[in-house]
DNA sequence: CGGTTATATATTGCGCACAATTGAATTTTG
DNA sequence: CAAAATTCAATTGTGCGCAATATATAACCG
């Protein structure tokens, strides 16, 4: 046969951890699309607004923080989410070198809006909330080793 | 205190595991930029080189199956890959709407220094193959039953 | 056979991601 | 205190990822 020589096991699409990383992202992206269309944000933005949600008027660098992202990603993001009146932009008197960002009303109200969102995602999964929680754990662990190996 | 009312719960990020999916997938590719650079390749291209490595000759859409991605990410990304002399495009003659992908010598030979890619991987995530084949299982099956929700 | 429908790829437009650079403000240090 | 180093955000350029559309070929069907 010869077909799948042992050597090549690991270069095998369907052995690579990193593959289901990837493509269960973009399933997640997908199903969010039709459920964040009807509040007008992309997932990325919906990361922003939870991330205000929990507490807003703080700098760029904290919600990078948080997200992992960069000003070359939260800056046009953040611009677009002025653009829509869910944020507001103001340097900070303090330190001129940061933007803090604020929730309008309307971006306050729309948390109501978005509390069926985890819920869909939830029934969409088809899995309990335990054996969530427990992968999310395994992931987020893998997550922090990888980014502590890139550390060093 | 009323920090973290309990109807908040669901929307706080470090609860979900989307965002576990989302962020883990940015550290792989973090962890894999080095390895690939090396290669000349950015991931989406390596993903396309490991479909083609298995069997090449193959149709577009082939590809796009099996890494779930359209002709609109595919195209000009096997386009740089032939700017790169990694592969060669050909409309097939049977059928011609069909443009057929294959591997150059020169993309044919890159596979042997892609061999040590996995291997760095595993050494960075600090895990045992036996975990990390555990976690991709889990991780698959949830996709498709998020694919699945997504189709009905 | 001819017209409709389906399929395969390409194109356009928008929004991330991120590396690299810039410019301004702040902090550190000599 | 002044020069150097650091920090924060913005900008530029490249490459995905996907929706929507276009175009060409092939399959189907009466």
């Amino acid at each position: 046969m010869a077909r799948k020589p042992a050597a090549d096991l690991p270069l095998l699409l369907g052995n690579q951890l990193c593959f289901a990383v990837y493509s269960t992202a973009h399933a997640f992206n997908r199903a969010y699309k039709p459920l964040l269309d009807r509040l007008g944000l992309t997932y990325p933005q919906y990361l922003v607004m939870l991330v205000l949600w929990e507490r807003d008027g703080v700098p760029v660098r904290d919600i990078g923080e948080r997200l992992m992202l960069d000003s070359g990603t939260l800056t046009p993001l953040l611009k677009r989410l002025e653009a829509a009146e869910l944020v507001r932009r103001t340097r900070s008197t303090e330190d001129e070198r940061q933007m803090l960002i604020a929730l309008t009303p309307k971006g306050q109200a729309l948390k109501e809006k978005a509390r069926a969102v985890p819920q869909a995602i939830l029934a969409a999964s088809n899995c309990s909330v335990a054996e969530l929680l427990a992968m999310k754990n395994e992931l987020v662990a893998l997550r922090d080793r990888l980014n502590v190996a890139l550390g060093e």
